[in-house]
Order: C-alpha cells, then structure tokens, then sequence
DNA sequence: CTGAAAGCGCTTACAG
DNA sequence: CTGAAAGCGCTTACAG
C-alpha cells in the first residue's frame, strides 16, 4: 500500500527477492541462486550464510519468474465439461496425478458445454503458457488450436475427439459398449426399446445412438422415430422423454440410457411407474447395486481415460514425435437386474 | 530442437514475441503494447498494421511474462482432500465460477488427506504467486503459511478450520447436523443409537461426534462404548464397524454415519442386514431418494461452501481488511425413510 | 568456488 | 501519437 519504500527494507505485501538476499548474506546473486537450487559448488560456510538469510528474510523463490527464463511452466491445464459433474472426478484426479508425479501443477477448468467458453479457457490457458493441455472437447472444430500446438503446446483430447484437427485422443468405446448394452436388452426378449441420449452435438452421444442402431439392426428390428430422444441431459428433458415412452398403445417395454445424467432420471421415473420396464444406462453410478432392481449398466473407467490421457501427454512432452494415436478404451457390461426384467406384454 | 537459427523466422516451437511483432509492424514495442492491451492513442493505421503482423506472426501474449511484472498472477490455489470425492465435485465448481467472474484461473490438488502432501502443495502454489488460496485442510497446523501471509496471500479455510493461525473460515454446521440428525433419531424411539464416523484427526469428524453425544446427553441416554466408530472412511473398516454394531445381544437399533463415504458403505451393510435398522447419514448422496427405506440425511449445502469461501478470497483481494471471520453454513435434515423406522425390539 | 552481465517477454515511467 | 530505457525475479553463459 504506502509506495514510499525504496527496498531498504521489505514491507508488507512485498516478497523478498534473491537480490534481498544476497544483500543480507553479502554473496553474490549467483551464490543464492546456486544454493536455493542445490547446485554444487558452494563453500559449506557461504551454503550456511545464504540458508540463515533465507530463513531471515523468508524467501520463497519465484517459480513465475523461473518458469519466464528456463521456457517451461510446469503447468497443465484440464478442461473438462463440468468440475461438479461426477463422472469427472476420478478422471481428473487420475490426471492430477500423473501431473504430480511429473512435477507439474494442474489448472481446471469447466467449458459448461459451451464451445465459445471452451475456446476461451483454452486460449487464455495457452496465454499462461501451460506446457501441455488435455481437453475433454465441447465444440467442434479445434483448428483454433493449431498455432499454439504448432508452437509447442501438447494437446491431448479425452472422452471426445477433437474436431478439424489432427492430436492425440483417448475415447471410451461408445459405439461398443452401447451396442452391447442394447443387444443385452434384445437378449432379453425386447423388441420395442428406447434410447435416451445427449444432444446431437456430443459425439459420445451419436457413437451410443449408432451402437443401439446397429444392435438394433443386427437383431432385425425396427426403430420407431418415437423410440429415439436426444436432447440436454436436464432432469425436465429426461422426464419428458421417459413419460413419451412409456405413453401409448405400444410403450417400449425397455430404455437404454446414454449417460449418468439420463441414467438418474430415468431411473427416477421408472421407479414410480406402475409396469416394469427393463432400463441399461451408460456410466456406472453410485448405489446403483442397492436400488431394487439393482440398475444393469455400461461402466466406463474414466480414471484409465484420465490417465492415459496426461500419460501421453507427458510422453509427448518428454520429446515423443510419433503420430497422433487414438486409444479406445473398452467399457464393461454389468447386470444387476434391471436389464434382465423381460417384457411383460 | 535446431538451435541454430538466430531468430528471423521463428522456428517450431518457438512462439513469437512483442519484439517480433513490432519489428515485422515497423514500430516500437510499446505501441505493440498498446495494441495487445487496447490501450488509446494510437493510429488506426498503425494498429492496423500491427494487427496484421500479430495475425501473420500468430502471436499470442505471454501472460506468465505480463504477470511477472504486474504483480498480481490472476490465479488462485484450491487445495482439497480429493478431486474425485463427489462432495466436492460442486464445492471445486462454485470456486471455479467466482474466479472466473474475477478473471482468475483456478489450480486445483489434493492432499489425499495427508498434511505432508497438503503443505507440499500449498507451498508450490505459493512459490508460484498465487494471489490466494482455498485450503480445506488435512493437517492441524498451518503456521507454516504464516510468513505467504503476510507477504499478501489472501487465504481462506473452507469445510475444516486452520490449525494454529487465525484464518477467514467457511464451515457446515457439522455441529448442529449432526446434533439434529442424532435427536432426530432419538425422537423416533430409538435408544441405542450408534456413530461412525471420519478418523479423529479430521475436525468434522469430531464436530459430528460432539453432535452425537450432544443430541444423546440431552435426551438422557448413555453412550456405550462399542456404539462410537470413528477410522478411515475405507469400506471394509466402516463394514466392520457397523457389523460389530449390529451383532451381539444389545445391537444398536440405529445407526448415524459421520459422511458420504461411511453412508455409501453403511448403507450396503444394512441392505443386506435381516432386520432393519434406522439410518441417518452427513452428506446428501445422488439417488438416496430411491433406495428402500430412502435415506435420511443431513445435507450439506458444499456449493454455498465454496462460493462463500472464494468470494471472502476475492473480497480480500480486493483490499478487504476486517478481522478474520468465521461463516458457518447451516445444514438441512430431509427425511427420506431410514430414519423414521422406528425400534423393532 | 564465486559473481557480473545479459536475457526470458512483458509493463512502467518518461521523454519526445 | 510513439518509443527507448529500465525493471519484474529469476537463469544462462561466461569469466575469473
């Protein structure tokens, strides 16, 4: 606050510097820097003078000013679609710590599924000159990405592939796991099943509705336009949807799901109808073994997502040139009731 | 990688600066300066052709440079105990969007719950000039950041207290939760109520306890010794703990869980159990409405956690110099089912 | 073993 | 309206 100080002593809300330091111990700037390094050559006594004016002054060295000379931050960022969104969270600590293990410090962020704030975070993420980004993509075309990853920016996308660029990516496998989780309910002895998914927008959304139609297809069956909702993963939407359905002289006597949020809901309302209708959802959640009938899903292992992911990216980093690759990993079907219900009609 | 170019043409991997732009613009750097930052005074020709050597060039300020020099890093520290534990999957949002809304960039840890790797962290943190810092701590003495205190770091404690200094403090009532969630029990007939809760170290974990005992003395009723549980939230030491609760010839009748974590296990034991038995649980859980009985609870309100703590940060930042206060936000109980069984024997 | 000088990429404080 | 110089707090490359 009171700018009147030259620096003859450190006033409040002013850090002291190597140069205050070297001052106190009477060495040079060179000596401090070597010692708060643990460089070798440096006289035990000096080593002891400097220390004892470190501890003196309570220096902290300046990583931003370290990180502006030597060229690297040591910094990650992580944009994902919503922090509060559960699923994330184990993905993002499975990158944290990679990071950690790497000495690298993370910066979150949300995109709230909106591109325009994707590509602010983004950009404003490469202005701090993170050395690396990992991305779980809202939009669509990415080439804004080109000059930073052109400069040096190791980019890796997750969950989502990238749009109109070319980088390194690691999926689940939608397109699988909803296709098995689909024909699990065919298996069953349904005919009319419904799909309840993403928005349009959202490739994971598309891959799972491509799944389900092509178990559909491979079963014979026919997919009436009613039995197909795509939209926004509010609660409001979801319900909607549901009770659509399940309305009409020939309901659908099954739903799949296509992710968590949908699967919450759903759930919800099947819960309170008065028939039985089988229901798979895509991503695990929490209790869904203790809810009667326990909730058959297509589990995704979003820490092996996360993982991989800043794995590569820290390969990259550490001077990998191959090409970009594309890691698809495999989901997992598991039946805990509600997808073996059989049709009742 | 080819060290060998002297700086013509930038080189891959190498980003332009301001010098760049303004020797390929034709001007000085400060008016590039003045450009990049919108500042007046300068011709539109001018900035014209500044505009287009930063479009050729594809500049991108450096805003690690820029910071080192203003002052202020734009960017805060959230240091929490997991990234994936869903309870702060909202807390770390609720951050996210009041720094956003401040133009400051959020980085996030975990301390896995271990004070080592909680100071390790809060310390890079600072080392990188953070201009504050959201710590819900693992250890019990913080005197450690007294000194990036006082050299300007605004810091606040969210979810448990700081340890030996005196810090802004954002709390849930764990306290009178706890307290209620007990009474609540108790007024349902129940007299042997059993408690398990978070190790001992952890500051909620006692504040529930204290809640416990609290509700119990004043309803008159003694605490036996095998009714109290307090340990890691691990799932085969809270399984053990509400199994030995429930066996014997004076089992417990009801059962208070300590957080989200010990709810999810807790809950699974006494799905499985061959009597029921009343529940309570800290901590709100997704799908806790659809469990039989659904589970009751006293919910934590973790958004309005974070976003008090992060605008106390902001409000400090912006030059707030009133004594450390301490907000303690209140908790709700929602009866779902769990806790209003009434004792069978 | 030690340190003075230059530089990382910006902004600040001035001078024209 | 424009720009040269100094400086933010470090590290690098040298010289002694």
């Amino acid at each position: 606050m009171a700018d009147t100080a030259r620096r003859p002593e450190p006033r409040y809300g002013t850090r002291p510097t190597m140069k205050d330091v070297a001052a106190r111990a009477g060495v040079g700037l060179k000596t401090v820097s070597r010692v708060v390094n643990a460089e070798p050559g440096v006289t035990p006594d000096t080593e002891r003078r400097v220390q004892e004016a470190i501890e003196a002054l309570g220096f902290r060295r300046n990583d931003s000013a370290r990180v502006l000379r030597k060229g690297r931050t040591a910094s990650i960022g992580l944009v994902l679609e919503d922090l509060a969104d559960p699923f994330y969270g184990p993905l993002n600590r499975a990158v944290e710590e990679v990071a950690r293990a790497h000495g690298a410090l993370l910066i979150n962020g949300s995109s709230a599924e909106d591109p325009d704030r994707e590509q602010e975070l983004v950009l404003a993420l490469c202005a701090r000159r993170v050395d690396g980004l990992i991305v779980i993509p809202a939009g669509h075309d990415h080439r804004y990405l080109e000059p930073e990853i052109k400069a040096g920016v190791a980019t890796v996308f997750v969950d989502r592939p990238a749009g109109r660029i070319d980088a390194d990516t690691v999926l689940s496998d939608s397109f699988g796991g909803a296709r098995s989780g689909a024909a699990h309910l065919i298996a069953h002895g349904h005919r009319r099943i419904g799909f309840i998914g993403d928005q349009p927008r959202i490739h994971t959304a598309i891959e799972r509705l491509r799944g389900y139609r092509t178990a559909m297809a491979e079963a014979g069956l026919e997919i009436h336009d009613d039995w197909v909702s795509l939209g926004t993963t509010a609660p409001e939407r979801v319900r909607e949807a549901v009770t659509a359905m399940l309305a009409g002289p020939e309901p659908v006597t099954a739903i799949f799901a296509g992710n968590n949020r949908v699967t919450v809901t759903a759930v919800r309302v099947l819960a309170a109808h008065h028939r039985p209708v089988a229901f798979v959802g895509f991503d695990d959640i929490e209790l869904a073994d203790l809810l009667d009938p326990g909730v058959t899903v297509i589990a995704q292992d979003a820490a092996t997502l996360g993982r991989t992911a800043a794995e590569r990216l820290f390969s990259r980093l550490d001077g990998a040139v191959d090409a970009p690759s594309r890691v698809v990993v495999p989901t997992r079907l598991i039946a805990r009731g509600s997808g073996e219900i059989r049709p009742s009609a």
